[in-house]
RNA sequence: GGAUCGGUAGUUCAGUUGGUUAGAAUGCCGCCCUGUCACGGCGGAGGUCGCGGGUUCGAGUCCCGUCCGGUCCGCCA
């Protein structure tokens, strides 16, 4: 071994003690006739002394940043001792050192606060990960791994793997291919998930699978999403939903204890997707905070909006108002004395096109009773006051509220409230609060091919209730115009999604397990019986022989771990990230591939 | 596919209305320093202002194009 002991771990209790250390030269502090060096590891920083003698060796053979060293000499304790780091009570006064490896002065400083900007980072990623801050989140995303992994075990599931290479699948994202060489013109895809296989494992009788698995999407990117990303994969048979959404609360409530040490009691709330789009605008709703939307005007799900409220609007004549599909607002709690600059920039806010709102009404609800508001020509003091009593505004609250169409409106307005409760501090990174949302649609319109699209994907039951609607009504949409009042747009699908602290962190649904209404859902999808015997019939012939019912969920890995690390970005948790455009900048993925390689393939390129 | 912000020293950034020799901090190099831990002091080197074109007596600065990066919308069952 190069080291009797690591970087961190030397204390008072070692004075005395001859050791030798290796690792990384963070700084050198020079006096003169003595120097002091930070010698890094992984585990930590122990500081060197050289004295007289050996300085002048120093000096022959000079030592730089990130140079890596092993040094020996005895444990002393310190005159001054630095309470900041944990071996700050004791230094090594080096007798014998010698250098392992010599660098070159690293483009950006290996510290907490680095110099380096993310395009740099990326590139000499190896160099990043030494830095503490980043180390921090790789090893909490160990912690998580690890914890999951335990809880999992302990309950019985067993870690199966699945193949990556694999068929390309219609539905769903964009597959990455790979091509065939021994199958000229034939390409495997990368698993958008390993969904078909975990219930092949159900079908098998392995009743409770788990796996921590890459899995692959061919989609434009964000800073929250990577082409190839982790999930905690899970199915278990012979459950109903009660039974996931248990299990695996137990899972999430295990990952806080072990990695944040929070207990976390509260009974995880529970709320329909309905209720969900209903109340916060959004399907994974941030419940951190209230600010609810106010439904003033809108047909959403039967909701015919606040007939109050539509009245003042027609007594007052505001077209925008009386002409609007959906009129919603929210209450901010103590903005009433927003200036108009305030006002000028969050209407500048909701009009930019990300939002694409076309302006923003407000009303001050004045601590002192009054109220003022930017429609002032249309309300008066009354209509104010009745509209804010409507809105269940307090003294001091500021009201905003917007209309237009109805999707785009309550998009705007779940927009808006999340960007008032960040900007008033109601988002702490370091509150958590789990919600589950359930009773999604199965289906959703796809307008420009008129037909039907899962929702979830292909293999969601629905609720036990709706399967006749599904089984006894022909999925075919004649009336395009009408899509809603057909029967299959009612139909919820027996799928959940876990969210925290308005992220989806997971989500599962209870599976189609027999091969009649995995048939009619194919055929809802608008694929043939062909097209669906060629492309499923593996999974349709594994219905035929004892599947049993099953169910489960996957975990998006890499954003709960960023989640519970306070950051916004899942690059921070990965050890070898690609950036926007899913490059890799330290390899420079994807390249070309020469011509030779390309024959092998039966490749030729229009590029 | 679209919107938007950015690209100036190794790095992070500033750079006025288009006008003299493009600055700061940090890092790097040299010298001094026996208790530092963001060491300190003195000195020094370091620039194709992303790239191409245009306007102008004159462009880091204005215009057009392009490349690269960040964020977002669409997309992501």
């Amino acid at each position: 071994m190069y080291r009797s002991h690591t970087c961190g771990e030397l204390r008072e209790s070692n004075i005395g003690q001859e050791v030798t250390l290796a690792g990384w030269v963070q700084t050198v502090r020079k006096f003169g006739s003595i120097t002091f060096i930070d010698l890094r590891d992984r585990y930590g920083i122990t500081q060197l002394l050289f004295g007289e003698t050996l300085n002048k060796e120093l000096d022959e053979q000079p030592l730089g940043r990130e140079f890596v060293i092993q040094v020996s000499g005895n444990v002393l304790e310190r005159t001054n001792k630095n309470p900041n780091i944990p071996t700050g009570d004791i230094e090594i006064e080096v007798s014998k050192f010698n250098i392992l490896n010599k660098a070159v002065t690293p483009p950006f400083t290996i510290q907490d606060d680095t110099d380096g900007g993310d395009d740099l980072r990326m590139k000499f990623r190896y160099l990043d990960l030494r830095r503490n801050a980043v180390k921090r989140n790789i090893e909490l995303r160990y912690a998580v791994n690890r914890s999951a992994r335990n809880y999992l075990h302990e309950n019985h599931f067993m870690d199966i793997e699945t193949p990556f290479l694999i068929k390309s699948t219609p539905e769903g994202a964009r597959d990455f291919v790979v091509p065939s060489r021994m199958n000229p013109g034939q390409f495997y895809a990368l698993p958008q998930s390993p969904q078909t296989f975990k219930q092949l494992l159900m079908v098998s009788g392995y009743d409770r699978y788990y796996q921590v698995v890459k899995c692959f999407r061919d989609e434009d990117l964000r800073a929250d999403r990577q082409p190839e990303f982790t999930q905690i994969d899970c199915e278990m048979s012979f459950v109903a939903q009660e039974d996931i959404l248990q299990m695996f609360e137990g899972l999430i409530k295990r990952i806080f204890k072990d990695v944040k040490g929070i207990d976390y009691t509260d009974e995880v709330e529970r709320m329909s997707w309905n209720d969900a789009m209903l109340r916060y605008g959004n399907d994974k709703p941030d419940i951190r905070f209230g600010m609810e939307l106010v439904n003033l005007k809108t047909v959403f799900e039967g909701e015919s909006g606040n007939l109050a409220a539509q009245a003042i609007f027609e007594a007052s004549g505001f077209k925008v108002l009386t002409e609007a599909e959906t009129v919603l607002a929210i209450s901010v709690p103590g903005c009433s004395e927003y200036t108009r600059k305030q006002t000028d920039e969050l209407t500048e806010w909701v009009k930019r096109p990300q939002i694409g709102m076309n302006g923003l009404i407000f009303i001050k609800c004045n601590a002192d009773g009054t109220f003022k508001s930017s429609a002032d020509k249309f309300f008066d003091e009354e209509k104010l006051k009745n509209l804010a009593a409507i809105c269940g505004a307090k003294a001091g609250d500021l009201i905003l509220i917007l209309a237009g169409r109805e999707e785009r409106t309550r998009k705007a307005t779940s927009e808006l409230r999340l960007e008032m409760g960040e900007r008033l501090g109601m988002r702490r990174k370091d509150e958590f609060k789990l919600l589950w949302v359930l009773d999604f649609p199965l289906f959703e319109y796809a307008e420009e091919e008129n037909r039907w699209v899962a929702r979830h994907h292909p293999f969601t039951s629905p609720k036990p209730d709706h399967i006749p609607v599904m089984i006894g009504n022909d999925p075919a949409i004649k009336d395009a115009a009408n899509y809603l009042s057909h029967p299959y747009a009612n139909i919820k699908a027996n799928a959940y999604d876990m969210v925290l602290n308005g992220n989806e962190i997971g989500g599962g649904s209870i599976r189609i397990y027999q091969r009649e209404l995995q048939e009619k859902m194919f055929d809802a999808l608008g694929m043939s019986k062909e097209e669906a015997q060629h492309k499923f019939g593996f999974l349709l012939g594994a219905f035929e022989y004892g599947a049993p019912p099953h169910g489960g969920i996957a975990f998006g890995f890499d954003r709960l771990c960023a989640i519970l690390g306070g950051s916004e970005s899942i690059r921070d948790f990965i050890a070898f990230p690609k950036n926007n455009s899913g490059r890799d900048v330290m390899l420079d993925a994807p390249a070309s591939i020469d011509d030779k390689q390309l024959n092998e393939l039966s490749i030729t390129l229009s590029v």
